[in-house]
DNA sequence: TCTGGGGTCCTAGGACCC
DNA sequence: TCTGGGGTCCTAGGACCC
């Protein structure tokens, strides 16, 4: 049997931990920049507000721009989102469930897949869930069953039934789901199932293999198999190493000139490097892109990419952010206002094993290792920000806005709890 | 005024090889 | 008259997930 834990409304679960008096409140959670609703806790769920609404929308109301907002006549209580926080909760819920089982995949930041051989699942699956509250103040759910995406609609139930369930006879629960709330079925392939008359999870469970391969290819056939309880999706222990490493941010405010652009890009570009470091990966290739603000079609629209090799497998920040740099000002066009831009790491391999280059200058490859070494340490004793670099500017005023963050209370000796 | 970010996998088509 | 078959690699686009 695998089971799936799922933390409840995690983000603003997060957030009432460090703030009690959040509990029983409507409260969401906003995604970078505080733009959309990215974490809803159950009132402002009740109050009909969805995954994903602008927050923009949320003030004004739910009947539309002339009524009363649902931020202010609920009360509704608007963070900003806090991954400093998130990310170490999250560890330490990943590490309770592992002291269950050591058959423990971290599937995303609040969900993991547990196998659960030998073990009595019902009792386990209710203590695991006492056992995380208790130790982090995370309230999750758990369900089990045969398979991964059975184990998946079994959480779902566990969330409508007091937080565990043990899926044995799937059948009657897959008659009830919509086909659109099957792992792996999202919102081109609902569209394209319901066209030939499968509405529901049940339909699709029992559906002509030969149809869903044509239909939806290898990997629908693959869920088709699983709903019936043969599983096709292994338990994944160990995180297979990342293929590439993104940083891409949304801008406070829109930006024209060149100059702020290439501050933006070389900051993201540290970002990006600085995370490679620490996965000890090396990359080969990377991309730069720029846009202006889709969502203002009236005005004069441009988005373009560069792609570029790098001379030789690299972490290092002044080679990622140089080449970056390079990109940006053959990219840029004036006369338009930017809204977004990012630097992705490609073709990532494996920073131990490191292929020297004829033409690579040794000495100065280990000089700047070096200077990585004591700018990563810095920043690691005294907090991110404690070194920067020149080129990713002071000012920043092109930052995304991040109004209302709360304290990083787990990772920040300054930003402690204070209790009176 | 205000509309997220970071990933993965699969597939089809083109270029190229023998 | 008649123009193969089998394979790899790369890329872009589309789909999904949280």
């Amino acid at each position: 049997m695998i089971a799936l834990t799922d933390a409840n409304n995690f983000y603003v679960s997060c957030e009432r931990v460090f703030n009690p008096r959040l509990e029983g409140k409507p409260v969401v959670v906003l995604s970078n920049n505080d733009a959309c609703v990215v974490a809803r806790s159950n009132e402002v769920k009740a109050l009909g507000v969805k995954m994903g609404t602008p927050l923009f929308e949320m003030r004004w109301s739910a009947t539309g721009p002339e009524g009363p907002s649902l931020v202010h006549e609920h009360q509704t209580q608007v963070f900003s989102s806090n991954y400093a926080l998130y990310g170490d909760l999250s560890r330490r819920v990943m590490e309770v469930l592992g002291q269950f089982t050591p058959e423990v995949e971290v599937y995303s930041i609040d969900e993991a897949f547990l196998g659960l051989a030998g073990l009595s699942c019902e009792m386990v699956a209710h203590h695991m869930r006492l056992m995380v509250k208790q130790w982090t103040g995370i309230p999750v759910s758990v369900g089990v069953a045969t398979t991964k995406t059975l184990a998946k609609i079994a959480n779902h139930q566990a969330k409508q039934q007091g937080g565990v369930c043990v899926l044995q006879e799937p059948e009657p629960v897959l008659a009830q789901l919509p086909v659109s709330e099957v792992w792996g079925i999202g919102r081109r392939l609902t569209q394209r199932l319901e066209a030939q008359g499968i509405t529901t999870a049940l339909h699709l469970q029992q559906a002509d293999l030969a149809l869903i391969r044509q239909l939806l290819g290898i990997v629908g056939v693959r869920t088709v198999l699983e709903l019936r309880g043969v599983a096709c999706l292994p338990l994944e222990r160990c995180p297979q190493p990342r293929k590439s490493c993104g940083v891409s941010r949304g801008f406070g405010r829109p930006v024209a000139s060149l100059a702020e652009l290439k501050q933006a890009i070389a900051s993201y570009g540290a970002t990006a490097a600085a995370k490679l470091r620490r996965d000890h990966r090396v990359a080969q290739s990377l991309q730069v892109f720029i846009t202006t603000n889709r969502f203002h079609p009236q005005k004069p629209q441009y988005a373009n990419s560069e792609t570029i090799g790098l001379p030789y497998p690299t972490h290092d920040t002044l080679t990622i952010v140089r080449a970056a740099l390079g990109a940006t000002e053959r990219l840029y066009r004036p006369g338009y206002t930017y809204h977004k831009a990012g630097v992705m790491l490609l073709d990532l391999s494996d920073g131990a094993i490191c292929q020297g280059g004829l033409f690579r200058d040794e000495t100065r490859r280990e000089r700047v290792g070096r200077l990585m070494v004591a700018v990563d340490s810095l920043n690691r004793r005294f907090g991110d920000g404690t070194v920067r670099w020149a080129a990713a500017g002071l000012r920043q005023e092109w930052k995304m806005r991040s109004e209302w963050r709360s304290s990083r209370f787990t990772t920040r000796w300054d930003e402690l709890v204070v209790v009176r």
